[in-house]
RNA sequence: CGGGGCGUAGCUCAGUAUGGUUAGAGUACCUGGUUUGGGACCAGGGGGUCGAAGGUUCGAGUCCUUUCGCCCCGACCA
């Protein structure tokens, strides 16, 4: 490509409304425009970069057996009533009407399309196991589009669906897909961690995300200083404690405790670690049919975590409660215990099962009771409700947790029957029976990886891109294109390089050396040959993007020493 | 959906408080000249229904009403 001729609108503003490094620099190199709230365009060297990405998934997915296809974007809201999930996705879902008055949905994901595409088509264990993916536009009308590529409304992204006779074929799949989702994160060159992810209400037996290390990212993953555990920190869990506080002295009692609310307070009242108090959090929780408020107890030095009590309430949302409407139901803001509470229920966290010597609101003005050990709520029902904490021990070797942020690029699942069952996709097994399928789900941001890949790789002058996102890979800069010479140098050296089948994009256009080495460093090209005054003594120069090591080598050595630069 | 901010040239913004020539700057663009190793310089030029609609007024970018769009924080989010 002849940079004169090519659509590379570089600015050197950044548009007023950007806020992410990969959203400045991606719109100021000229690979994507936005076009209204979460949509882009992409400029050619932004569907480079995307086409670069999905040749990796491709390959990859190859490699694993999976087939591509391409389903329909539009899709028949028929399957989405069959599925349950035109409620639960709600206002995400674009409805439409065609002329014959039919209602449809842009695809948001397709696990409906594809499950409906399967069924009646395969009906037999023996066409099993089967992995579908596509590689498309999605869309969802999300509440809040923001950060560029990063969440957009309309979105590339790689989705993938397995189908399956047995949970162990299942997690074999599972398994094979991870390990193939990471090859690709490597190849793409990103630095990624592989978490523990939130199940959630769907169910299914567990889900990975996979997590682009960068301080932009919009998850708070946990992950351990020493072993291969991470978690997002929605389900993150945490050793046993080590080290236990001295426990305080005292026999069960009530205690008169005027306007000690906190547990900050009700520690230093009773000289106590707050770990032997217990926290109450009230939430009001939904559920298909109404709302129910219920009471969340954990130990002093902990917090909830709300995902973790969605799925212990089995509830779908969750929700904050106001003093007034605890009041109203007879409860005690700052007092509440789980002692004879009747009137709402409870959970308890995990680690205070066989708890002793605890101390907990008396569900009465000013009052606490102390030396409560739980074994008189043995009946009650225990769940993780705790949110690990940096600094905790990691659940698999006990060295520390630590917090980073990560942006989500991947999540796969183990659906089981979640899909098939109620769209009715079944097999005949070795017996005969019909069984629904066992699934797998596997998705990937493809133009959230654009944008991951930025977050990760840029520095103060703009985008440093890898070898497998490159749009070109070598940028041959004639500095003078007055100057005949450098201009044949250029045109001779450009042409070998894509003779030898190197992507490389020759900088021709008549402007100064300073604005094509600019606009060379924002776009981001691995690798700048600099053909300028330096021609008349046999040398040019290679700039590498990533270092900005700038060398000299001899004009005659220049294409042996890319094309070893490029092995 | 709650809170906040912003819509003026392709882009970044001034001008709006206190209404009053033909609406400005920088940058980008076009022409000519000079220049050619870090976003050059000189001269000339094109480009605006001031987000939209309605209203007040002799007169509205500026005041009033309505509305649309975009961004940020939060809620939400395979």
């Amino acid at each position: 490509m002849r940079f004169s001729k090519a659509f590379i609108p570089t600015t050197k503003e950044a548009p007023s409304d950007a806020v992410l490094a990969s959203h400045i620099f991606l719109a100021r190199a000229g690979f994507t425009s936005q076009v209204a709230a979460g949509l882009y365009n992409y400029l050619p060297l932004g569907k480079r970069v995307l086409k670069k990405i999905e040749n990796v998934i491709n390959e990859e997915m190859t490699k694993v057996g999976a087939q591509e296809v391409d389903l329909s974007f539009v899709t028949p809201a028929d399957l989405w009533e069959e599925s349950g999930r035109i409620e639960k996705f709600g206002k995400e879902l674009l409805r439409f009407r065609d002329r014959k008055d039919n209602l449809f949905v842009l695809g948001p994901t397709h696990e409906e399309m594809m499950v409906s595409l399967v069924r009646n088509r395969v009906t037999s264990y023996k066409q099993l196991p089967l992995n579908l993916y596509q590689v498309k536009t999605k869309f969802r009308d999300e509440a809040r589009p923001r950060f560029g590529l990063m969440r957009g409304r309309e979105f590339v992204m790689k989705d993938g669906y397995s189908f399956h006779a047995t949970d162990e074929d299942l997690n074999r799949e599972f398994e094979m897909m991870e390990a193939s989702y990471k090859r690709i994160l490597e190849r793409l060159g990103l630095d990624f961690r592989v978490v523990e992810a939130d199940s959630g209400a769907i169910g299914g037996s567990g889900s990975k995300e996979l997590m682009v290390i960068a301080d932009s990212g919009e998850d708070t993953i946990a992950i351990c200083e020493s072993c291969e555990y991470g978690a997002n920190v929605e389900a993150a869990e945490r050793s046993d404690r080590q080290e236990i506080p001295e426990a305080p002295e005292g026999d069960f009692n009530k205690f008169q405790t005027p306007d000690v609310k906190s547990i900050g307070n009700l520690a230093n009242f009773f000289k106590v670690d707050p770990y032997y108090t217990m926290k109450c959090v009230a939430k009001r929780m939904m559920y298909e049919d109404g709302d129910q408020v219920v009471l969340f107890f954990l130990r002093g030095d902990d917090e909830l975590q709300e995902v973790k009590a969605v799925n212990a309430a089995e509830a779908l949302e969750i929700a904050d409660v106001s003093e007034e409407e605890l009041t109203a139901l007879g409860l005690v803001p700052g007092f509440m215990g789980p002692l004879e509470m009747e009137t709402v229920p409870c959970v308890f966290d995990s680690s205070l099962k066989g708890g002793k010597d605890l101390i907990c609101g008396a569900n009465e003005e000013d009052y606490h009771y102390v030396g409560v050990d739980m074994s008189v709520l043995d009946e009650g029902l225990f769940a993780d409700l705790y949110t690990a904490k940096e600094g905790d021990g990691c659940p698999h070797c006990s060295s520390k947790l630590l917090y980073t942020k990560g942006i989500e690029v991947g999540h796969i699942f183990k659906l089981g029957t979640t899909y098939s069952k109620p769209l009715k996709a079944e097999f005949l097994n070795e017996k005969g029976q019909a069984e629904p399928f066992i699934m797998g789900t596997y998705g990937m941001g493809v133009s959230r990886l654009i944008a991951a890949t930025i977050e990760q790789h840029h520095d103060e002058k703009g985008c440093i891109w890898t070898k497998e996102t490159a749009p070109y890979m070598v940028n041959v800069m004639v500095s003078n294109i007055k100057d005949a010479e450098q201009l044949a140098f250029g045109e001779a050296l450009y042409k070998e390089l894509q003779d030898a089948g190197v992507e490389v994009i020759l900088d021709d256009r008549k402007e100064r050396f300073g604005f094509k080495m600019k606009d060379a460093e924002l776009i981001g090209f691995p690798y700048t040959v600099i053909v300028g005054k330096e021609l008349e003594h046999g040398n040019v120069q290679i700039v590498e993007r990533a270092t900005l090591e700038k060398r000299a080598v001899f004009a005659d050595k220049a294409f042996t020493e890319i094309m070893d630069r490029l092995s």
